[in-house]
DNA sequence: TGCGAAGATTCGAACAATCGAATATACTGA
DNA sequence: TCAGTATATTCGATTGTTCGAATCTTCGCA
């Protein structure tokens, strides 16, 4: 069993371990919605974000209802947000090892990003 | 900066999206375990155990401290415990449905698998 | 019925992750 | 210095992920 249960916490890990796939998780902490207003505020191509909606969908992370001609999402159960939230004390309880790593990934690939 | 802290994040559920290393992480949630120890327990290969290690000190999960022979890992941060015992609620909030899913993952991948 | 909008799926290319086997390094004790 | 133990790194094969382009499906409306 324990076994099993490591492997659907990877399987966890691995549906947020996308920075798209956060994002869409991040927004939809406060309540559903629609594929396509996901798509205009993360300034995604359709495909990608739908293959991104994909992946949450076969995790459960997400849960969709479509009305007429659009798809609404949110999140199934909103614990994982606590999840995001502890891992926000994460970072700020080590603030400056957190900002040294961040230098690093800027460093590593493309440089010169700006930080929006 | 949203960005970036998105990919860290991102970065830190990677390190945490491979059932090894999930278990590696839980051996270490009582303190400091050797790398020999960790193998054992968890038997690993040698060389595979220590791919993994090095995968979650890169993202400086756990940290090591060398004693003579041996090298010994912890958690860098204790938070890291919280985000997986709010995971273990999420099973439990919704039993079933987590049951179903490692049903259905049982059956994907490698079937006749015992429960161990 | 047919057109357009909203999403999903499929495909192929580029890249990254995983594993075991082999090899390398670091330390200890004789 | 040499042998042995503990751990890390490198290599190559296999598999998985990510992306945009193209295509498909579904729904609403004229």
């Amino acid at each position: 069993m324990t076994q099993e249960l490591r492997r659907f916490k990877a399987e966890i890990f691995h549906a947020l371990a996308h920075p798209t796939r956060i994002a869409i998780v991040e927004l939809l902490r406060n309540g559903e919605m629609s594929a396509g207003k996901l798509i205009e505020r993360l300034e995604l191509e359709q495909a990608n974000a739908s293959q991104h909606f994909a992946v949450l969908r076969a995790k459960q992370v997400i849960v969709n209802r479509k009305e007429g001609n659009q798809v609404f999402y949110s999140l199934r159960d909103p614990v994982l947000i606590e999840v995001l939230d502890v891992l926000k004390r994460y970072f700020y309880s080590q603030l400056s090892q957190t900002m040294s790593m961040l230098k690093e990934m800027r460093m590593e690939k493309g440089s010169g990003k700006k930080l929006s």
